[in-house]
DNA sequence: TCGATGGCTTGACAGTGTCTAGTTGACACA
DNA sequence: TGTGTCAACTAGACACTGTCAAGCCATCGA
């Protein structure tokens, strides 16, 4: 009897066991073996179904970005302000990233996976068009001079980078014995900032 | 005769051997071997001087803070300005990590890296306080409600994200056959936009 | 001249990704 | 009922990996 099958989709199986070993271990820390063990399946069963290494790890990442682009749309339901939506799809990108740390992990190493997928170009830049969008937004309500390429850059910089940052600092927090804010209370403070900029006064 | 002896000291040939190896194929793409091969020296080489695999990437990760710090000096060197020294710290940390792929990849890598070492957090936080002094700075002559926590967070998330995302970005314009404006003038753009801000009308 | 030591080499080990060949079971069709 | 086909695996082999233990050897202090 196999010792894992959490689904009867082997395909299925072998992505979720790879995020979690990804999750545990990092991204470097991956290995067919382990995650064919994982599954209760033979060492070359993930190869049979993704080709290789690289083809199970491209599977998971696009697993990622349509779970990233899922969890914007709901996170932006019924909100009208355009700043509400930016802060509403900062909060949910990150969460989506300390939510599903393996596959977070896998998205970011570019040479992990294989950037000519096609279905993996397809979600990634349809997750990448929700935040355009939002950014269009702010533009047309708030500033028509904005440039909105640089801005969407800008912002995504921001929300990827203190995703990535985020471990980090929780590491650091604990070492130095302080607490960090949750990362809601941050980003949203980000939003703030991006609106307002630095040099503005902070309005009482 | 050993091949590829770049210098006398076999640790230095070793820590820019990796670097080379890791800009070429990634942080996932190293192999300790490898590394030997283009030394020159027996597989188990590095071991005697570094310990482990960590223990090597560990040092390259040292040496790409001491890098950055040392850019970091160098780049605000004259300034006055708090908005220019930002300005011009966020353009030499993306600098530091285009000039520098293996050094920053293997920085960003956090279970590549022993992060216990006390080497690397000296160095880290060394330059992680050269950035916290700047916004300090904007604070001074800006805005004394800034909060610099936040403003400090969210600066190095930028600009920490965008080194991460700028060879995707390239890789993007190149497939959709567009050009992608040199890294420093979108930095320029950032630190206008932070300074004031997505609803701010941008003055003639 | 001797012993010790630092800096390396050599060889072995278990673990890895990928390739090839073979097994097994479900299904369509005669 | 028998036959062929095909998907979904398994099993074994290969070259590669990191790490460990042992050994070699030039240099150095006494």
């Amino acid at each position: 009897m196999p010792t894992a099958t959490r689904t009867d989709d082997l395909p299925d199986t072998l992505r979720a066991a790879t995020a979690e070993l990804v999750a545990e271990r990092g991204p470097t820390g991956f290995s067919l073996r382990e995650v064919a063990r994982r599954a209760g399946v033979s060492h070359a069963a993930p190869a049979h179904h993704f080709g290789d290494a690289r083809g199970l790890l491209t599977s998971v990442a696009a697993e990622g970005f349509t779970t990233l682009a899922a969890n914007f749309d709901i996170a932006v339901e019924g909100l009208d302000d355009p700043v509400d939506r930016m802060n509403a799809m900062g909060k949910a990108y990150v969460r989506t990233a300390v939510e599903n740390p393996g596959h977070f992990a896998v998205m970011c190493v570019d040479e992990l996976i294989d950037q000519d997928d096609p279905t993996l170009a397809e979600v990634s830049s349809a997750a990448y068009g929700r935040l355009l969008g939002v950014i269009g937004g702010i533009r047309d309500t708030y500033n028509p001079d904005l440039d909105v390429d640089a801005a969407a850059t800008m912002t995504f910089s921001l929300v990827h980078g203190f995703s990535t940052l985020l471990p980090s600092l929780d590491d650091l927090a604990d070492k130095t014995d302080t607490t960090l804010a949750p990362f809601e209370d941050m980003v949203e403070k980000f939003t703030v900032l991006m609106m307002n900029g630095y040099a503005a006064r902070s309005e009482r």
